[in-house]
DNA sequence: TCGGATTATGCAATCGATTGCAGAATAGTC
DNA sequence: GACTATTCTGCAATCGATTGCATAATCCGA
């Protein structure tokens, strides 16, 4: 791309030999330099805009100080918050985050970590949790370091960060139960992530304890075309009466809007409608 | 990380030169290699899962295969799509995408866009174009790759990808004409983006050339906090009477939504909004 | 003033892959 | 059968920074 200034060429007009300027300007060993040589390099290497490069630092050092984030999709907006926390955690401790997106899809997935891998990232913040997941076994015998968001991969023995979906479902269906309604439906999404089956599970367990009269509609993705297409099924087939919808997040929710309006159906003087995440803009949704 | 597979390991189990190994595992220079050979490397290369280190690759051929992507701010929705057609575009091609967040602070961006060059990306796509950008002269000047993307930054002789900002807002504005309407306002962006201005000039000169009442609004950030504080201010002095509010982006038009529901204005009763860029979910908002 | 301790710097190997050059081995030609 | 051409593989330098080891220079105390 251009001709980049080398530790060898500050080294070069400084008169010393390349290891002394690597020490000068790395903080932890400039001590093991003179005073007076420190400066002389330091403003040398200013003068000449010296900037290392990480990658052959990475090389020696066996750190690319590079992070792998791999999420399902980067335009589900709960992800972008997430995205920019990790990167800004990092970046002020001289990291970056390489980001990519699996689309839900496992082969995807796959190549995408392998080619994280491939470029020595120091470690994975993996969002796509998938249940039995073999794959991520693996990576944690070959000793890759690893943390789980959002979703967890049951199974697999990674530290895990995940919010508390049964908590967050109970607090849904008792809102709905203290407005009176009696007759649920759970649109549930795919159900090979884990959050889609603690949403799921904890729907029918505390339909059945509190006595309400709760259905689950199976979805195929986490989007507002899965949500709509799964509602618009099931309303065709002239449903029993329903009065509330727990939707497994903010998209199936929206989804489920457009197939009600579609149905004649209105939000919410015919039926209340819950979502989950409580993603950017989610308020502002109708 | 592991202790990862090298060149010299295969090399050594094949029994012959590591520059033997890379020759045959390259599809470029595999026909420099007896083909006995290759089929018996690659055989073991594949028992012992090797897998190339692209740092060591980058540094010897100076290729990073990594593009730096310059975004002000993922959690804007506009971006999400555009990082992903970026990243599906590399994908195939063996780059990865490096993305960072501005949050359009210019000395943020600066320290990023230098942190990107460290990590020898091998060139740059910049959405965060200003005004009279010295930064990105300097960078052309010094031989860096890049490419402007959905803002410009006058005066630098990098290539551009924007959408016709002018062609867009003269469009609001004939169908707010077509509906009746009279006395505009123009929610403009921050004004050191070319979006910003661009827009804001043709919201001027389309007034000027129908003959219609058009007032200009000025906010801090594409944001809906910032349209929303901006709309306050102004409703808060009582203004002259308008009926259309052309919004400089789609979050701006969101907090116009907002502060008219807090001053007891009705949309589209009272006051029609029209916002820019078709963002994800636009249509879905209130 | 001498000897040991300390400080400062150079040397060279190393990380892992690539590649120009050279030479060995084989094939092909007359 | 001798000689050139071709094919294949090894050797070693290289990319740029880091770091263990060695040595030269300086300092300090007795």
């Amino acid at each position: 791309m251009r001709n980049r200034v080398t530790l060898a060429d500050v080294a070069k007009i400084a008169g010393v030999n390349p290891g002394t300027v690597s020490r000068s300007l790395n903080p932890q060993t400039e001590n093991q330099v003179n005073k007076e040589t420190v400066r002389k390099i330091r403003k040398i290497a200013k003068e000449l805009g010296y900037t290392p490069n990480t990658v052959a630092r990475g090389l020696r050092t066996r750190k690319s100080l590079t992070i792998g984030v791999v999420i399902p999709d980067l335009t589900n907006p709960i992800f972008p918050p997430l995205v920019r926390g990790v990167d800004s955690y990092l970046l002020p401790r001289g990291y970056s985050a390489l980001i990519v997106n699996s689309d839900g899809n496992v082969d995807t997935e796959l190549v995408l970590i392998n080619s994280l891998m491939e470029r020595q990232v120091d470690g994975l913040i993996i969002a796509t949790g998938h249940g039995g997941d073999e794959m991520l076994k693996d990576f944690h015998n070959r000793g890759v370091y690893a943390v789980m968001v959002n979703r967890e991969s049951p199974g697999v023995p990674y530290p895990t960060v995940t919010g508390d979906d049964g908590a967050g479902i109970s607090a849904a269906i008792e809102h709905l139960v203290a407005l009176g309604h009696k007759n649920y439906i759970h649109l549930a999404g795919p159900s090979d992530s884990s959050t889609s089956k603690i949403r799921a599970h904890t729907f029918s367990i505390e339909c059945k304890r509190l006595g309400l009269n709760g259905k689950i509609i199976k979805t195929t993705a986490y989007s507002i075309e899965a949500g709509q297409t799964a509602m618009d099924k099931f309303l065709d087939h002239k449903p029993a009466p329903f009065t509330a919808i727990v939707a497994g997040n903010d998209l199936l929710a929206l989804g489920a809007y457009h197939s009600l309006r579609t149905h004649g159906l209105n939000c919410p003087a015919d039926v209340s409608v819950i979502g989950f995440n409580n993603m950017p803009f989610a308020n502002d949704f109708q």
